[in-house]
DNA sequence: TGGTTGACCGGACTTCAGTCCGTTTCGCAT
DNA sequence: ATGCGAAACGGACTGAAGTCCGGTCAACCA
Protein backbone atom coordinates (compact mmCIF):
# COMPACT_ATOMS: atom_id res chain seq x y z
CA UNK A 1 0.00 0.00 0.00
CA UNK A 2 1.60 3.16 -1.48
CA UNK A 3 -0.25 5.95 -1.42
CA UNK A 4 2.07 8.04 -3.09
CA UNK A 5 0.87 9.63 -5.75
CA UNK A 6 2.67 10.64 -9.09
CA UNK A 7 2.16 14.21 -9.59
CA UNK A 8 1.56 13.74 -13.34
CA UNK A 9 1.26 17.21 -14.83
CA UNK A 10 2.73 19.89 -13.04
CA UNK A 11 6.35 18.75 -12.76
CA UNK A 12 8.80 15.83 -13.94
CA UNK A 13 10.18 14.91 -9.99
CA UNK A 14 13.37 16.46 -9.71
CA UNK A 15 15.28 14.59 -11.68
CA UNK A 16 14.40 12.11 -13.92
CA UNK A 17 16.38 9.53 -16.10
CA UNK A 18 16.33 9.68 -19.67
CA UNK A 19 14.77 5.95 -20.05
CA UNK A 20 12.18 6.89 -17.91
CA UNK A 21 11.20 10.06 -19.87
CA UNK A 22 10.93 8.16 -22.67
CA UNK A 23 8.82 5.28 -21.53
CA UNK A 24 6.97 7.68 -19.77
CA UNK A 25 6.16 9.37 -22.93
CA UNK A 26 5.50 6.09 -24.97
CA UNK A 27 2.72 5.11 -21.91
CA UNK A 28 0.85 8.20 -22.23
CA UNK A 29 1.60 8.28 -25.94
CA UNK A 30 0.02 4.90 -26.45
CA UNK A 31 -3.25 5.60 -23.35
CA UNK A 32 -3.95 8.36 -25.47
CA UNK A 33 -4.29 6.28 -28.40
CA UNK A 34 -6.05 3.30 -27.31
CA UNK A 35 -8.04 5.18 -24.98
CA UNK A 36 -9.46 7.42 -28.55
CA UNK A 37 -9.98 4.54 -30.81
CA UNK A 38 -11.51 1.88 -28.13
CA UNK A 39 -12.89 3.38 -25.51
CA UNK A 40 -11.52 4.06 -22.19
CA UNK A 41 -13.56 0.92 -20.66
CA UNK A 42 -12.47 -1.68 -22.95
CA UNK A 43 -8.58 -1.33 -22.42
CA UNK A 44 -7.10 -2.96 -20.18
CA UNK A 45 -3.62 -2.27 -18.30
CA UNK A 46 -2.18 -5.04 -20.13
CA UNK A 47 -3.24 -3.25 -23.39
CA UNK A 48 -1.77 -0.35 -22.49
CA UNK A 49 1.67 -1.98 -21.62
CA UNK A 50 1.73 -4.09 -24.77
CA UNK A 51 0.75 -0.67 -27.04
CA UNK A 52 3.59 1.27 -25.21
CA UNK A 53 6.02 -1.85 -25.54
CA UNK A 54 6.96 -2.32 -21.87
CA UNK A 55 6.30 -4.12 -19.12
CA UNK A 56 3.59 -3.91 -16.78
CA UNK A 57 5.72 -3.08 -13.59
CA UNK A 58 7.14 -0.16 -15.42
CA UNK A 59 3.44 1.11 -16.38
CA UNK A 60 2.17 0.81 -12.58
CA UNK A 61 6.16 2.45 -11.58
CA UNK A 62 5.36 5.48 -13.40
CA UNK A 63 1.27 6.02 -12.77
CA UNK A 64 0.22 4.10 -9.70
CA UNK A 65 -2.95 2.83 -10.72
CA UNK A 66 -5.75 2.93 -13.81
CA UNK A 67 -7.37 5.71 -12.85
CA UNK A 68 -4.68 8.06 -12.09
CA UNK A 69 -3.29 7.15 -15.89
CA UNK A 70 -6.13 8.31 -16.91
CA UNK A 71 -6.31 11.63 -15.25
CA UNK A 72 -2.83 12.53 -16.34
CA UNK A 73 -4.11 11.41 -19.78
CA UNK A 74 -6.83 13.92 -19.07
CA UNK A 75 -4.46 16.54 -17.81
CA UNK A 76 -3.22 18.64 -20.74
CA UNK A 77 -7.05 19.67 -21.33
CA UNK A 78 -6.74 20.53 -17.70
CA UNK A 79 -4.11 22.25 -17.93
CA UNK A 80 -5.83 24.36 -20.83
CA UNK A 81 -8.52 24.61 -18.15
CA UNK A 82 -6.63 25.95 -15.23
CA UNK A 83 -5.39 28.22 -17.46
CA UNK A 84 -8.55 29.83 -18.85
CA UNK A 85 -9.82 29.75 -15.18
CA UNK A 86 -6.74 31.82 -13.88
CA UNK A 87 -6.20 34.13 -16.55
CA UNK A 88 -8.78 34.10 -19.76
CA UNK A 89 -11.75 35.51 -20.62
CA UNK A 90 -14.56 36.33 -18.19
CA UNK A 91 -16.98 34.71 -16.89
CA UNK A 92 -15.17 31.60 -16.67
CA UNK A 93 -11.88 34.00 -16.10
CA UNK A 94 -11.35 36.65 -13.83
CA UNK A 95 -13.57 40.27 -14.03
CA UNK A 96 -16.90 38.61 -13.61
CA UNK A 97 -18.96 38.26 -10.33
CA UNK A 98 -18.41 35.00 -8.33
CA UNK A 99 -21.85 33.55 -9.37
CA UNK A 100 -21.31 33.83 -13.37
CA UNK A 101 -17.88 32.27 -12.64
CA UNK A 102 -19.57 29.80 -10.66
CA UNK A 103 -22.10 29.22 -13.33
CA UNK A 104 -18.99 28.88 -16.19
CA UNK A 105 -16.90 26.79 -14.49
CA UNK A 106 -20.00 24.18 -14.20
CA UNK A 107 -20.72 24.49 -17.79
CA UNK A 108 -17.54 24.42 -19.08
CA UNK A 109 -16.96 21.31 -16.99
CA UNK A 110 -19.69 19.64 -18.08
CA UNK A 111 -19.45 20.32 -21.95
CA UNK A 112 -15.53 18.47 -20.91
CA UNK A 113 -17.67 15.24 -19.32
CA UNK A 114 -19.95 15.06 -22.38
CA UNK A 115 -16.99 15.16 -24.52
CA UNK A 116 -14.63 12.33 -22.70
CA UNK A 117 -17.14 10.41 -20.44
CA UNK A 118 -15.66 7.39 -20.34
CA UNK A 119 -12.03 8.81 -19.77
CA UNK A 120 -13.35 11.13 -16.49
CA UNK A 121 -15.23 7.92 -15.46
CA UNK A 122 -12.12 5.42 -15.30
CA UNK A 123 -10.25 8.96 -13.72
CA UNK A 124 -12.57 9.38 -10.58
CA UNK A 125 -12.93 5.49 -9.44
CA UNK A 126 -11.49 5.02 -6.47
CA UNK A 127 -10.16 6.56 -3.34
CA UNK A 128 -7.30 9.36 -3.79
CA UNK A 129 -9.82 10.99 -6.11
CA UNK A 130 -10.40 13.95 -3.83
CA UNK A 131 -7.12 14.19 -3.37
CA UNK A 132 -5.92 14.45 -7.03
CA UNK A 133 -4.11 17.23 -8.07
CA UNK A 134 -7.03 18.44 -10.76
CA UNK A 135 -9.75 17.85 -7.90
CA UNK A 136 -7.86 20.00 -5.40
CA UNK A 137 -7.89 22.86 -7.64
CA UNK A 138 -11.18 22.64 -9.13
CA UNK A 139 -12.17 22.73 -5.02
CA UNK A 140 -9.48 26.18 -4.59
CA UNK A 141 -11.35 27.45 -6.67
CA UNK A 142 -14.68 27.48 -5.91
CA UNK A 143 -14.05 27.88 -2.22
CA UNK A 144 -12.58 31.10 -3.19
CA UNK A 145 -15.53 32.48 -5.44
CA UNK A 146 -17.67 31.02 -2.70
CA UNK A 147 -16.21 32.91 -0.11
CA UNK A 148 -15.86 35.71 -2.09
CA UNK A 149 -19.60 35.83 -2.37
CA UNK A 150 -20.26 35.13 1.11
CA UNK A 151 -17.77 35.47 3.50
CA UNK A 152 -20.01 34.05 6.40
CA UNK A 153 -20.63 30.86 4.73
CA UNK A 154 -18.95 26.99 4.98
CA UNK A 155 -17.01 27.50 1.78
CA UNK A 156 -14.46 24.64 2.52
CA UNK A 157 -17.55 22.47 2.69
CA UNK A 158 -20.07 23.96 0.38
CA UNK A 159 -17.27 23.59 -2.33
CA UNK A 160 -17.07 19.70 -2.44
CA UNK A 161 -21.09 19.54 -2.06
CA UNK A 162 -21.27 21.53 -5.16
CA UNK A 163 -18.43 19.43 -6.97
CA UNK A 164 -20.02 16.22 -6.56
CA UNK A 165 -22.60 17.07 -8.53
CA UNK A 166 -20.22 17.34 -11.33
CA UNK A 167 -19.28 14.06 -10.77
CA UNK A 168 -18.53 11.51 -13.49
CA UNK A 169 -20.81 8.97 -12.15
CA UNK A 170 -23.65 10.98 -11.74
CA UNK A 171 -23.13 12.50 -14.89
CA UNK A 172 -23.52 9.36 -16.70
CA UNK A 173 -26.49 8.58 -14.34
CA UNK A 174 -28.62 11.78 -15.34
CA UNK A 175 -27.34 11.90 -19.23
CA UNK A 176 -27.72 7.96 -20.48
CA UNK A 177 -29.72 6.29 -17.70
CA UNK A 178 -32.70 8.99 -17.40
CA UNK A 179 -31.70 10.61 -20.65
CA UNK A 180 -31.81 14.54 -19.63
CA UNK A 181 -30.12 17.08 -22.29
CA UNK A 182 -26.87 18.18 -20.93
CA UNK A 183 -28.46 21.66 -21.72
CA UNK A 184 -30.67 20.24 -19.14
CA UNK A 185 -27.88 19.38 -16.81
CA UNK A 186 -26.55 22.89 -16.98
CA UNK A 187 -29.37 24.87 -16.06
CA UNK A 188 -29.90 22.89 -13.17
CA UNK A 189 -26.56 23.54 -12.39
CA UNK A 190 -27.12 27.61 -12.66
CA UNK A 191 -30.12 26.48 -11.01
CA UNK A 192 -28.31 25.06 -7.93
CA UNK A 193 -25.48 27.26 -7.92
CA UNK A 194 -28.00 30.32 -8.25
CA UNK A 195 -30.20 29.63 -5.25
CA UNK A 196 -26.60 28.40 -3.12
CA UNK A 197 -24.94 31.45 -3.84
CA UNK A 198 -27.15 34.95 -5.09
CA UNK A 199 -25.36 37.56 -6.72
CA UNK A 200 -24.85 40.97 -5.39
CA UNK A 201 -27.26 43.00 -7.11
CA UNK A 202 -29.91 41.20 -6.41
CA UNK A 203 -31.69 42.88 -3.75
CA UNK A 204 -34.66 41.10 -2.88
CA UNK A 205 -36.07 36.98 -4.24
CA UNK B 1 -49.18 13.21 -0.30
CA UNK B 2 -49.84 9.46 0.04
CA UNK B 3 -47.37 7.41 -1.30
CA UNK B 4 -49.02 4.26 -1.38
CA UNK B 5 -46.54 3.10 -3.38
CA UNK B 6 -44.91 -0.42 -2.42
CA UNK B 7 -40.72 -0.81 -1.46
CA UNK B 8 -39.55 -2.90 -4.24
CA UNK B 9 -36.79 -4.12 -1.35
CA UNK B 10 -35.31 -7.10 -2.04
CA UNK B 11 -38.29 -8.91 -1.73
CA UNK B 12 -38.07 -12.35 -2.53
CA UNK B 13 -39.13 -13.09 -5.86
CA UNK B 14 -43.09 -14.73 -6.80
CA UNK B 15 -42.00 -17.92 -5.65
CA UNK B 16 -38.74 -18.93 -3.80
CA UNK B 17 -37.05 -22.46 -3.24
CA UNK B 18 -36.72 -23.73 -0.03
CA UNK B 19 -33.11 -24.24 -0.28
CA UNK B 20 -32.70 -20.99 -2.02
CA UNK B 21 -34.23 -19.33 0.89
CA UNK B 22 -32.05 -21.13 3.47
CA UNK B 23 -28.54 -20.11 1.61
CA UNK B 24 -30.06 -16.38 1.09
CA UNK B 25 -30.66 -16.15 4.85
CA UNK B 26 -27.12 -18.05 5.32
CA UNK B 27 -25.09 -15.41 3.11
CA UNK B 28 -26.93 -12.84 4.85
CA UNK B 29 -26.14 -13.54 8.24
CA UNK B 30 -22.37 -14.90 7.04
CA UNK B 31 -21.53 -11.51 5.10
CA UNK B 32 -22.92 -9.45 8.90
CA UNK B 33 -20.74 -11.44 10.77
CA UNK B 34 -17.58 -11.09 8.37
CA UNK B 35 -18.18 -7.33 7.63
CA UNK B 36 -19.21 -6.78 11.39
CA UNK B 37 -15.55 -8.11 12.91
CA UNK B 38 -13.40 -7.09 10.39
CA UNK B 39 -14.64 -4.57 8.10
CA UNK B 40 -16.33 -4.52 4.84
CA UNK B 41 -12.82 -3.14 3.10
CA UNK B 42 -11.02 -6.81 4.13
CA UNK B 43 -13.58 -9.20 3.95
CA UNK B 44 -13.39 -10.99 -0.02
CA UNK B 45 -16.70 -12.36 -1.91
CA UNK B 46 -15.03 -15.58 -1.46
CA UNK B 47 -14.63 -15.71 2.56
CA UNK B 48 -18.78 -14.59 2.71
CA UNK B 49 -18.98 -17.85 0.39
CA UNK B 50 -16.84 -20.01 2.77
CA UNK B 51 -18.60 -18.53 5.91
CA UNK B 52 -21.74 -19.16 4.73
CA UNK B 53 -20.90 -22.60 3.56
CA UNK B 54 -22.42 -21.94 -0.07
CA UNK B 55 -20.50 -21.80 -3.71
CA UNK B 56 -19.09 -18.56 -5.42
CA UNK B 57 -21.70 -19.02 -8.09
CA UNK B 58 -24.86 -19.10 -5.35
CA UNK B 59 -23.30 -16.13 -3.75
CA UNK B 60 -23.44 -14.44 -7.40
CA UNK B 61 -26.88 -15.48 -8.15
CA UNK B 62 -28.47 -14.24 -4.91
CA UNK B 63 -26.67 -10.71 -4.89
CA UNK B 64 -25.10 -9.98 -7.93
CA UNK B 65 -22.25 -7.95 -7.60
CA UNK B 66 -20.32 -7.17 -4.02
CA UNK B 67 -21.88 -3.90 -3.69
CA UNK B 68 -25.59 -5.36 -3.85
CA UNK B 69 -24.94 -7.69 -1.00
CA UNK B 70 -23.36 -5.00 0.60
CA UNK B 71 -26.34 -2.88 0.02
CA UNK B 72 -28.80 -6.55 1.18
CA UNK B 73 -27.12 -6.10 4.78
CA UNK B 74 -27.45 -2.57 4.94
CA UNK B 75 -31.15 -2.74 3.87
CA UNK B 76 -32.77 -4.25 7.19
CA UNK B 77 -31.52 -0.21 8.45
CA UNK B 78 -32.73 0.99 5.45
CA UNK B 79 -36.62 -0.39 5.84
CA UNK B 80 -36.03 1.13 9.46
CA UNK B 81 -35.25 4.19 7.67
CA UNK B 82 -37.82 4.14 5.17
CA UNK B 83 -40.68 3.36 7.75
CA UNK B 84 -39.44 6.73 9.74
CA UNK B 85 -39.63 8.97 6.44
CA UNK B 86 -43.27 8.06 5.50
CA UNK B 87 -44.67 6.87 8.81
CA UNK B 88 -43.04 8.38 11.48
CA UNK B 89 -42.59 11.36 13.64
CA UNK B 90 -41.72 14.48 12.04
CA UNK B 91 -39.19 16.08 11.57
CA UNK B 92 -38.12 13.20 9.49
CA UNK B 93 -41.51 11.94 9.10
CA UNK B 94 -44.46 14.00 7.41
CA UNK B 95 -46.09 16.82 9.26
CA UNK B 96 -42.84 19.29 8.86
CA UNK B 97 -42.22 21.79 6.54
CA UNK B 98 -40.46 20.58 3.56
CA UNK B 99 -37.07 22.59 4.42
CA UNK B 100 -37.33 20.93 7.69
CA UNK B 101 -37.59 17.08 7.16
CA UNK B 102 -35.01 17.75 4.31
CA UNK B 103 -32.50 18.76 7.03
CA UNK B 104 -33.76 15.50 9.20
CA UNK B 105 -33.44 13.54 6.58
CA UNK B 106 -29.84 14.66 5.42
CA UNK B 107 -28.71 14.33 9.19
CA UNK B 108 -30.01 11.18 9.77
CA UNK B 109 -28.31 9.74 6.67
CA UNK B 110 -25.28 11.24 7.90
CA UNK B 111 -25.62 9.31 11.23
CA UNK B 112 -26.00 6.25 9.65
CA UNK B 113 -23.09 6.79 7.38
CA UNK B 114 -21.19 7.48 10.54
CA UNK B 115 -21.96 4.36 11.77
CA UNK B 116 -21.52 2.31 8.91
CA UNK B 117 -18.99 4.04 6.74
CA UNK B 118 -17.33 1.08 5.23
CA UNK B 119 -20.41 -0.81 5.05
CA UNK B 120 -22.16 2.45 2.29
CA UNK B 121 -18.88 2.72 0.69
CA UNK B 122 -18.94 -1.00 -0.46
CA UNK B 123 -22.26 -0.59 -1.40
CA UNK B 124 -21.95 2.44 -3.19
CA UNK B 125 -19.55 1.98 -5.76
CA UNK B 126 -19.91 0.69 -9.74
CA UNK B 127 -22.32 1.89 -12.03
CA UNK B 128 -26.01 0.63 -10.53
CA UNK B 129 -26.00 2.75 -7.95
CA UNK B 130 -28.31 5.12 -8.82
CA UNK B 131 -30.25 2.50 -9.71
CA UNK B 132 -30.85 0.79 -6.34
CA UNK B 133 -34.12 0.75 -4.67
CA UNK B 134 -32.75 2.31 -1.74
CA UNK B 135 -31.02 4.87 -3.68
CA UNK B 136 -34.92 5.30 -5.93
CA UNK B 137 -36.26 5.84 -2.72
CA UNK B 138 -34.24 8.53 -1.35
CA UNK B 139 -34.11 10.61 -4.72
CA UNK B 140 -38.41 10.12 -4.99
CA UNK B 141 -38.65 11.53 -1.53
CA UNK B 142 -36.01 14.23 -2.05
CA UNK B 143 -37.85 15.03 -5.18
CA UNK B 144 -41.58 15.73 -3.40
CA UNK B 145 -40.25 17.28 -1.02
CA UNK B 146 -38.30 20.20 -3.07
CA UNK B 147 -41.51 20.39 -5.49
CA UNK B 148 -43.77 20.51 -2.45
CA UNK B 149 -41.48 23.26 -1.21
CA UNK B 150 -41.18 25.30 -5.00
CA UNK B 151 -42.88 23.62 -7.83
CA UNK B 152 -41.08 25.06 -10.36
CA UNK B 153 -37.54 23.99 -9.64
CA UNK B 154 -36.08 21.09 -11.30
CA UNK B 155 -36.52 18.49 -8.48
CA UNK B 156 -35.77 15.76 -10.77
CA UNK B 157 -32.27 17.07 -11.35
CA UNK B 158 -31.99 19.54 -7.68
CA UNK B 159 -32.74 16.17 -5.98
CA UNK B 160 -29.66 13.99 -7.23
CA UNK B 161 -28.18 17.03 -7.06
CA UNK B 162 -28.76 17.35 -3.03
CA UNK B 163 -28.05 13.53 -3.10
CA UNK B 164 -24.59 13.53 -4.27
CA UNK B 165 -23.24 15.59 -1.38
CA UNK B 166 -24.56 12.87 1.60
CA UNK B 167 -22.29 10.06 -0.86
CA UNK B 168 -20.12 7.72 1.04
CA UNK B 169 -16.79 8.34 -0.97
CA UNK B 170 -16.71 12.53 -0.20
CA UNK B 171 -18.38 11.56 3.36
CA UNK B 172 -14.68 9.65 4.24
CA UNK B 173 -13.23 12.05 2.57
CA UNK B 174 -14.62 14.85 4.54
CA UNK B 175 -14.57 12.87 7.58
CA UNK B 176 -11.32 11.03 7.87
CA UNK B 177 -8.90 12.95 4.99
CA UNK B 178 -10.00 16.44 6.24
CA UNK B 179 -11.16 15.53 9.27
CA UNK B 180 -13.95 17.50 9.70
CA UNK B 181 -16.52 16.48 12.70
CA UNK B 182 -19.82 15.23 11.93
CA UNK B 183 -21.80 18.40 13.19
CA UNK B 184 -19.66 20.76 10.77
CA UNK B 185 -21.14 17.96 8.21
CA UNK B 186 -24.50 18.09 9.40
CA UNK B 187 -24.58 22.36 9.53
CA UNK B 188 -22.94 22.21 5.98
CA UNK B 189 -26.07 20.13 4.75
CA UNK B 190 -28.32 22.24 6.80
CA UNK B 191 -26.86 25.25 5.09
CA UNK B 192 -27.15 23.74 1.47
CA UNK B 193 -30.52 22.82 2.42
CA UNK B 194 -31.56 26.17 3.56
CA UNK B 195 -30.56 27.88 0.56
CA UNK B 196 -31.76 25.67 -1.75
CA UNK B 197 -35.34 25.64 -0.57
CA UNK B 198 -35.85 28.75 1.63
CA UNK B 199 -38.84 27.76 4.04
CA UNK B 200 -42.39 28.94 3.05
CA UNK B 201 -43.20 31.76 5.58
CA UNK B 202 -39.71 33.05 5.71
CA UNK B 203 -40.27 36.56 3.96
CA UNK B 204 -36.99 38.26 4.43
CA UNK B 205 -33.84 36.96 4.93
C1' DT C 1 37.40 5.22 -20.36
C1' DG C 2 35.90 1.95 -16.93
C1' DG C 3 33.77 1.00 -12.45
C1' DT C 4 30.13 1.64 -9.09
C1' DT C 5 25.58 2.43 -7.60
C1' DG C 6 21.02 2.68 -7.26
C1' DA C 7 17.02 3.75 -9.95
C1' DC C 8 14.56 1.45 -13.44
C1' DC C 9 12.82 -2.47 -16.16
C1' DG C 10 9.85 -6.38 -17.13
C1' DG C 11 7.05 -10.11 -16.64
C1' DA C 12 5.67 -13.76 -13.58
C1' DC C 13 2.69 -13.87 -9.61
C1' DT C 14 -1.21 -12.87 -6.42
C1' DT C 15 -5.79 -11.54 -5.42
C1' DC C 16 -10.31 -10.89 -6.28
C1' DA C 17 -14.80 -9.97 -8.76
C1' DG C 18 -17.62 -12.03 -11.69
C1' DT C 19 -18.99 -16.08 -15.28
C1' DC C 20 -20.03 -20.77 -17.00
C1' DC C 21 -21.84 -25.05 -17.15
C1' DG C 22 -22.36 -29.82 -15.73
C1' DT C 23 -24.71 -31.69 -11.65
C1' DT C 24 -28.04 -31.79 -7.93
C1' DT C 25 -32.23 -30.78 -5.71
C1' DC C 26 -36.80 -29.03 -5.14
C1' DG C 27 -41.73 -28.72 -6.05
C1' DC C 28 -45.44 -30.46 -8.38
C1' DA C 29 -48.56 -33.42 -10.75
C1' DT C 30 -49.90 -37.96 -11.37
C1' DA D 1 -44.54 -42.87 -4.03
C1' DT D 2 -42.35 -41.49 -8.38
C1' DG D 3 -41.01 -39.22 -12.48
C1' DC D 4 -40.10 -34.81 -14.64
C1' DG D 5 -38.81 -30.17 -15.70
C1' DA D 6 -37.20 -26.13 -13.96
C1' DA D 7 -34.53 -23.82 -10.81
C1' DA D 8 -30.56 -23.70 -7.85
C1' DC D 9 -25.98 -25.37 -6.70
C1' DG D 10 -20.89 -25.21 -6.65
C1' DG D 11 -16.43 -24.78 -7.92
C1' DA D 12 -13.29 -24.43 -11.73
C1' DC D 13 -12.33 -20.75 -14.95
C1' DT D 14 -11.51 -15.98 -16.82
C1' DG D 15 -9.90 -11.43 -16.96
C1' DA D 16 -7.99 -7.58 -14.97
C1' DA D 17 -5.62 -4.66 -11.28
C1' DG D 18 -1.90 -4.30 -8.68
C1' DT D 19 2.74 -6.43 -6.43
C1' DC D 20 7.44 -8.35 -6.28
C1' DC D 21 12.05 -9.10 -7.15
C1' DG D 22 16.13 -10.46 -9.70
C1' DG D 23 18.47 -8.54 -13.61
C1' DT D 24 19.87 -4.37 -16.25
C1' DC D 25 21.52 -0.04 -17.48
C1' DA D 26 21.81 5.08 -17.21
C1' DA D 27 24.27 8.66 -14.77
C1' DC D 28 28.19 10.12 -12.51
C1' DC D 29 32.90 10.17 -10.87
C1' DA D 30 37.69 9.12 -10.93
Amino acid sequence: MTPAFELPQIAPESFERADAARNRERILCAARRLFDERGAGCVSMDDVAEEAGVGKGTLFRRFGSRASLAAAVLSERERNFQEAIIRGEPPLGPGAPPCERLVAFGESLLDTLEAHTELFLAAEIGPGRFVHPAYVVHRLHVTLLLREADPVCDAEMLSDTLLAALGADLFIHLRRVRGMSLERLKQGWGELVGRTVPAPEQAGV
